[in-house]
DNA sequence: ACTCTGTCGTTCAAATTCGAACGAAGGTGT
DNA sequence: ACACCTTCGTTCGAATTTGAACGACAGAGT
C-alpha cells in the first residue's frame, strides 16, 4: 500500500467538525421530535417526503432512496407508521409487486403539528449559529457531496 | 406558538445538504471499516481518541463524551473490543467507581492498520471533494456548531 | 460522624438498524 | 412460449443503540 496522503490541518479540522456536528444535531433533533411529536428522525423524514410528492404518496423502494436507508429498514418505520394510522399502504396497479406508501389525513395533521417545532430546533442547533455565506459555501459543498456520493452508490448498484 | 420562521432557500439547501451528506458519508464508513479492518466506525473512533490520549487511556465517562455516544453504549462497545483484544479496561486509583479504558499493543495493531484505508475513505467521501475555501468554512462553521451544542449539553446536564 | 446530593459504570428490556435470503413478478432476448 | 436475469418488498436473525433503573461510591455541608 502506497503512503496515505494524511490529512492537514485544516482539512483535519473540518473532518472533525462534520463528524461531530453530525451527531450532535442528529442527537439533538431525534430528542426534541420525540419530545415533542412522539416521532423519530427517520420517521419525521418519512413524513417530510411523502408529504413533498404529487399525491402524498411513494413507492417503497423510491421512498428508501430518499431517506438514506435499508429498504428492510423502511419496512419495519412503515409498519410502524401504519398501526399508528400516519400512513397507508396502497397496491401499485401496473406492477403487482409494488407498494405505495401514502399519507393519511392523520399523517398531515402529525407533519403540521410537528412542523414548527423542528423547524424552530433546527435554527437552534446549526441555521441561526452561522451566517449566510456560510450557509451559502455548506449548502453548494455538501450539496455536491451529496449528490456524488449518490450518483456512487446509484453505479454501484444499478450494475 | 408564534409563527415559526420557515427556511429560506438558500437555508433549506444547506439544511439538505447537510443531513444528506451527514447520513450518506457516514454509511460509506461504515462499510469501508467493517470491509478493511472488521472494525465499527464507533470502534474506531475508541481507537483514535484512546490513542490520542497521554498514555493510550481515558475514563469511560471522559470517553463516551468525546465519542457522542451514551455511557450504556460505550459499555457494550468497550465489552466487544475487550473480548478482541484491542482495549483492557482498568480501575482507577483515585476513585473506586472510575474505570479506565487502555488500549493495547494490538489496539494499537489494528489501529496503525486501518488507518490509511479510513483517510483515503475521507478524502474521496468528502475532503478531495471539496476547494481549499470551502473547507475553510466547514472547518470554522461546524467547529463553533459542535463547540456550541456540547457546551449546551454541558449545561443542561450539569445543572 | 452523617446525611444529602451527584457521579460512576453497568445491567436490563425495548426499539431500531442492517444485510442476506426469500418468493413473487417484471422484462428481455431467443 | 421459454429461460434468464433483475427488481420489488418482506422476513429473519444478529448486532447495536438508547434511556431508565440500579448499587456503589465521592464530595460538600452541617
Amino acid at each position: 500500500m502506497d503512503e496515505p496522503r494524511w490529512l492537514d490541518e485544516r482539512e483535519m479540522a473540518a473532518w472533525r467538525g462534520f463528524v461531530a456536528a453530525s451527531n450532535l444535531v442528529a442527537r439533538r433533533l431525534e430528542h426534541q421530535l420525540k419530545e415533542n411529536a412522539g416521532l423519530s428522525h427517520t420517521q419525521y423524514e418519512i413524513l417530510v417526503q411523502l408529504s413533498a410528492a404529487p399525491d402524498g404518496s411513494l413507492r417503497m423502494t423510491d421512498l428508501a432512496d430518499r431517506l438514506v436507508t435499508s429498504k428492510s429498514g423502511l419496512t419495519y418505520q412503515v409498519t410502524q407508521m401504519e398501526k399508528a394510522g400516519m400512513v397507508r399502504r396502497r397496491s401499485c396497479p401496473s406492477d403487482v409487486r409494488g407498494v405505495f406508501a401514502e399519507l393519511t389525513d392523520e399523517g398531515w395533521r402529525v407533519l403540521r403539528a410537528a412542523a414548527p417545532g423542528h423547524v424552530a430546533t433546527v435554527r437552534e442547533v446549526l441555521i441561526d449559529l452561522l451566517t449566510p455565506e456560510q450557509l451559502t459555501v455548506l449548502g453548494e459543498g455538501l450539496g455536491e457531496v451529496s449528490e456524488r456520493l449518490r450518483a456512487a452508490e446509484r453505479g454501484a448498484a444499478g450494475r
